[in-house]
DNA sequence: GATGAATGAGCATTCATTCAT
DNA sequence: CATGAATGAATGCTCATTCAT
């Protein structure tokens, strides 16, 4: 009741908050870097100083962006992949999900690395997404699918490689995964 | 004597050719792309108008310098990796060019990303340097270091690999060199 | 009161713009094509951005400024010369009116000429000044004041001539109406 | 002999300046006002140099067409027109060639605008063309064939309007001619 | 005389950000 | 809170002209 009556409730500008975010990402991924700040207000349906109200800067908007695919990603892998009783597939299940997302977005990709010259995640989020690379590794170490002096780090690097790779269209980032956590196995 | 007597024009403009292309390369690696083509004439000494002579467009001076890159590396796996007798050693040397190459330029690529959205080599040298790839390919198949099923595009994907790692500092590249090749050794 | 109460952003754009195109047609007559966009925005007291947001381009100032001064002529079409009785009198005030714009604006014509290669009207207002010379023809012809194979062609022709003539200031472009419209009376 | 011994004569230099004078007539017939002096070298196969040696300006450059221009009219009506026996005849002769030129020469008329803001010839041959104008118009108002008020710079404004007209394709300029003729001869 | 490389002021246009309403 | 007009620094590129060789 309360909610619903004539003033305008900060459901409202959540609602704009996310819409912008929405329509950046959609943008961002049609057409990369040349993306406007205007035009993100247009296509939203707000007025610019909107856009500004919630993102002080379009810096911000692209790090929102970013932030969202990797919480798109650590989502997946946390309801898809860690639940796999086979490690291997766990991990190409990650490391599918990074490349798929960077594959499909390549223009976001390109707008996140103009902005800020790497695509990496970071914050809470690249934390969490690094425990379970950890945990992943662990499981592997365990189990002996992977070997002994593998550290997250190198996963970390395998993630970026996918999706650098993914995102620039560089060959089958999908056979590149397989070599990879091939590389990851203990070897003789 | 035939050194002054030699001195044309065209060499001066020759000289002034390879001295903005340098400074170019050298700015792009401090500042990435955000160097102006009025910072590249005023750093090389010339008048913008000169910059413009040798390199009708920014790409083309972008292009230039990357091309300039490749070639360096193209060089150096030809007179210091192929005559390596251990075709790891070779392999080795040829991707950790590519590393140290745009480890140290990181904004180079920057910029040649900016401008046109990969940082892929192409054209002749590109061409080169994939047969180099598939030279060493070859005979490390024929020694048993390398697996099968592998093609140049897997090595081509594993160049792509260093080349984004190293240059956006992600994690050690050299290590990574490592893993990557064990993924394409003959597996178990 | 209700004129402060409705003074909205809306008109202070609207205000901006007739600000900026009168401040070119001004500086267009004094300076002719040699006029950058940022002195139009100097002298209209605004950013160069303002000046842009009205009018996307140069070209668009340009033919902004060049229409405005073809519907001046249609006004003056319109109110003084229909009304005469005199049919004669009525052409010679319609090419009057045609003369003194040209004079007056020389430099303007001088832009117009620059940046379409002709200075002739367009669009809607171009149609109607062709219907009013129409007009005046068909009375011409209707009470012997006009030959009868005279066509508006013709007329646009003499009109053309009119404003090279005036623009150019070469002689006494009044003179030049009568001996035009002499031609087109009858000939024996 | 002497001429064609080793040293490169007076003629070369001669040469070369009808050369770059021809082509740069083409050039902006076919181009208008924007060919550049390097263009006019280039398809004169000089150096830039040499053109700047003839044409210390690209006024001077543009003005030099001019001339000739108006010279080949001035030849035409001195050998084609002067000596018609019907008055009326070489009066739309003389106009005629005006007209053709122009409407041949568009875009060199356009050059010839953008660079003195006007198309009128001037100098000597401008003299010489006045001359012929006044030589006709006397003959005229002998046989009883021009209005007896009629002046030279009459003449001269219907050139000028005949100049405007073909070079901007504003309708049937031959049309014209006889149109203004009409207004030339005596009234009633 | 000829050549053409070098020069650099000049200019249109873009776009992130601010702020009055 | 929302709006969108205004701002102006930033930037790639052009082209007439000069002058060393």
């Amino acid at each position: 009741m309360s909610t619903s009556a004539g003033r305008k409730p900060r459901t409202d500008a959540e609602r704009n908050r996310s819409r912008v975010l929405q329509v950046a990402g959609e943008l961002f991924a049609a057409r990369g870097d040349a993306v406007q700040m205007a035009d993100v207000a247009k296509a939203a349906g707000v007025g610019i100083g909107t856009v500004y109200r919630h993102f002080p800067t379009r810096q911000a908007l692209v790090a929102a962006v970013a932030e969202e695919r990797f919480a798109g990603i650590l989502r997946h892998a946390r309801e898809e992949c860690l639940s796999l009783p086979d490690t291997r597939q766990a991990l190409v299940g990650f490391l599918d999900a990074i490349g798929r997302t960077h594959e499909a977005g390549r223009g976001v990709s390109g707008a996140i690395e103009a902005t800020f010259g790497n695509t990496e995640p970071s914050g809470e989020v690249g934390a969490q997404l690094l425990d379970i690379g950890e945990q992943l590794l662990a499981r592997g170490q365990a189990d002996g699918t992977v070997r002994g002096d593998a550290g997250v780090s190198d996963l970390y690097m395998i993630a970026g490689a996918v999706a650098a790779l993914s995102r620039n269209a560089v060959g089958d980032w999908r056979r590149f995964i397989d070599l990879a956590l091939d590389g990851l196995r203990p070897q003789r």
